[in-house]
DNA sequence: CGACTTTGACCAGCGC
DNA sequence: GCGCTGGTCAAAGTCG
């Protein structure tokens, strides 16, 4: 059976409006939707984006952490206090009596980013990837979750954020971070190829540059000058789809 | 049965 | 210090 949740690059519900590089942004997390909005910012080291007090209050109801357990009761001897208690804990609950996993203390080092828009009214878009979830969460002034995904190939630590942009909810935000270490292992399609040389080449070392094309259903957003320029001489199907006054969105 | 998704909790960072 | 939030973990569930 196809899976649903992935769409063809052929499917005419599907195209890219707009792409832009976040490398070396140390954090977009808020919304790398306002990077679509605010007028053109230099690189710089802090972060870009200060400004989500801005954004409307939704009065999402609050998920308050309500667990009061300490982290040394996760520890270990405690658990086998509790245990000893007569109650017959499930496992769900006897997991998180389990010593976690260190986590890495040392703060992480961003592996390069990058994004772009799709307008698709799946969320998880076929790259010729293959990617594995591994969470999902509400996020804060929005309807609509984030999901998480890995790449599932063995020692390759590439992840991707979906999400939808809020302004607009027909698009999907796609966030990738890091680089894949291997070839594509599916190629169903060729602009699925297509897309995997691209974002192959957008992971490349030089960050800075102004992305490539990404395909015909694409169009670069030079993130810094938000300038046409980058627009490949080329005009692909994209242009025969939406007007290109949309698809760069530029405010002096 | 393996691959993948779901889901709730944990943890760290950050702002107040 | 506390609470909020994003990111991640990992067991359980689902699907083919």
């Amino acid at each position: 059976m196809e899976r649903k949740d992935f769409v063809k690059m052929e499917d005419p519900s599907y195209y890219s409006l707009g792409f832009m590089e976040l490398m070396n942004m140390q954090d977009f997390s808020p919304s790398i939707f306002d990077m679509f909005q605010v007028p053109p910012v230099p690189y710089v080291e802090e972060p870009l984006i200060q400004h989500q007090e801005s954004l409307d209050v939704l009065n999402a109801p609050a998920t308050p952490n309500s667990s009061s357990i300490s982290s040394e009761s996760i520890g270990g001897q405690n658990n086998e206090e509790h245990e000893e208690e007569g109650h017959h804990k499930t496992k769900k609950e006897n997991k998180y009596l389990k010593p976690k996993k260190t986590i890495q203390k040392n703060k992480k080092e961003r592996e390069p980013r990058f994004a772009f828009m799709t307008k698709s009214e799946v969320d998880h878009l076929e790259d010729g990837f293959r990617w594995r979830k591994y969470g999902q969460k509400a996020v804060k002034n929005s309807p609509f979750p984030r999901s998480y995904y890995k790449c599932t190939s063995p020692s390759c630590n590439v992840k991707k954020r979906v999400e939808r942009y809020l302004n607009d909810t027909s698009f999907v935000v796609t966030t990738y971070e890091g680089q894949h270490t291997h070839p594509t292992p599916v190629l169903t399609t060729r602009s699925s190829a297509v897309c995997h040389e691209q974002l192959m080449r957008l992971s490349a070392p030089n960050h800075c540059q102004v992305p490539y094309l990404m395909n015909n259903y694409s169009v670069p957003l030079n993130f810094y000058s938000h300038e046409p320029s980058a627009l490949p001489t080329d005009h692909g199907l994209l242009h025969d789809i939406v007007p290109k006054s949309s698809i760069v969105k530029k405010e002096d």
